[in-house]
DNA sequence: GCGGGATGTGTAGGCTGTGAACATACAACG
DNA sequence: CGTTGTATGTTCACAGCCTACACATCCCGC
């Protein structure tokens, strides 16, 4: 009877790779870094030959793209965490943006991949990726939409000063991820916190 | 007299190969980015054999490093060159702001390189590239300066302010050249330009 | 129950980074 | 001036990578 077991021997048919690529390839990400991350090496720790993934992605790129996004998906999620946690319009906004640092400081290949792989599949000639570009623009409302509980003023304002705010989280995050703040101290993540909660307490009220 | 002859058929030695790899090497960053340099192409580009390389840089990764290295120092050029065209220390502060902004859009796999290199090298095992490091600090200190002539503070309040400065100046940079302001308009490094502009006058006099 | 589309495998080619042995040129010293 | 040592390039070799193409296997709708 060997049609209705499903288990043992390795069936031929995956059943659901496509997720499982993605989420093995975010912890294959997370441990060898951007270099390093190897097509071949991810289908052999899901079980699968190096071919297999060409059913499901274009090619590598196609897959770091997708990574990508997801990685904007959880991001996104952590700054909603973070902000419900938080009781005041004031407290939601600085408790997202210490939540996009502490993202970026625990994923950081990851952010980097999140904030290069647009760049780079343009200059590759393709044209952009409309799953990453929501998802990333998403992750920007949620900031834009802190700041609007915040400042009350017309949207341009709003959205001028959601952008510097915007601009100085993420300059805090990949300065701390790139060890650019270790001078600082003994824990940089902490550093950076308190220089970030200080600048966005200065700067939000405009 | 084959020994006199310096020119037509490719002598044996380069004989100044390791800076000739450096500025090949800035140019074929350049032209194919981070992703896409090879070592091997390089050699070939500059004339010479593939392992050729490894007398003067211990891997691939250690040329990377210099490029990097090389890199701060231009930066650091540029934000000099452009503190200097300007007239009053306010405008110093916001001319060097531009001059960083302006290197990233313009360099924008080498500066990726710049603040992406130090991190990978250490997940590599590697301790701290001495040379890299330096550099890199010097271009802080640049920025360090110019806010210490603008804020007249105790000395802790400048360099607070200063990372702020950092911090806004390098997100910004940044984000242009992951093309993550696209959506602001047609020309998004001027958009950038006027966005950092502001927000260094908002912020610069604490 | 069977035919076709979806999914995974096998094989192969050209590229890459890098180690080890060898070749060449120059420089210092007799 | 001749020798010898050392810095610099070259050749050969190998394993791993991405990916194209042809083939195998499974499942679902008729």
């Amino acid at each position: 009877m060997p049609a209705s077991r499903k288990s043992p021997p390795r069936p031929y048919h995956h059943g659901d790779l496509r997720p499982a690529l993605v989420e093995e390839g975010l912890a294959l990400l997370a441990e060898k870094g951007g270099d390093g991350f190897s097509l071949r090496e991810l289908a052999r720790r899901v079980g699968v030959t190096a071919n297999a993934s060409y059913r499901h992605f274009a090619n590598k790129e196609a897959l770091m793209l997708a990574l990508a996004a997801e990685g904007f998906r959880r991001l996104r999620a952590t700054q909603e965490a973070a902000e419900a946690a938080a009781d005041s319009p004031g407290r939601k906004l600085v408790a997202g943006g210490l939540g996009y640092l502490r993202f970026a400081h625990a994923n950081p290949a990851l952010f980097r991949l999140m904030f290069g792989a647009r760049a780079a599949a343009r200059r590759g000639g393709d044209n952009d990726d409309p799953e990453l570009a929501d998802a990333s623009f998403a992750a920007f409302e949620t900031l834009r939409q802190a700041v609007a509980r915040v400042v009350d003023a017309d949207q341009a304002t709003v959205s001028r000063t959601a952008l510097r705010a915007w601009a100085m989280v993420h300059g805090f995050s990949q300065l701390l991820l790139d060890g650019q703040l270790d001078h600082l101290g003994a824990d940089p993540l902490a550093e950076a916190e308190v220089a970030l909660t200080d600048a966005i307490r200065a700067a939000g009220p405009v």
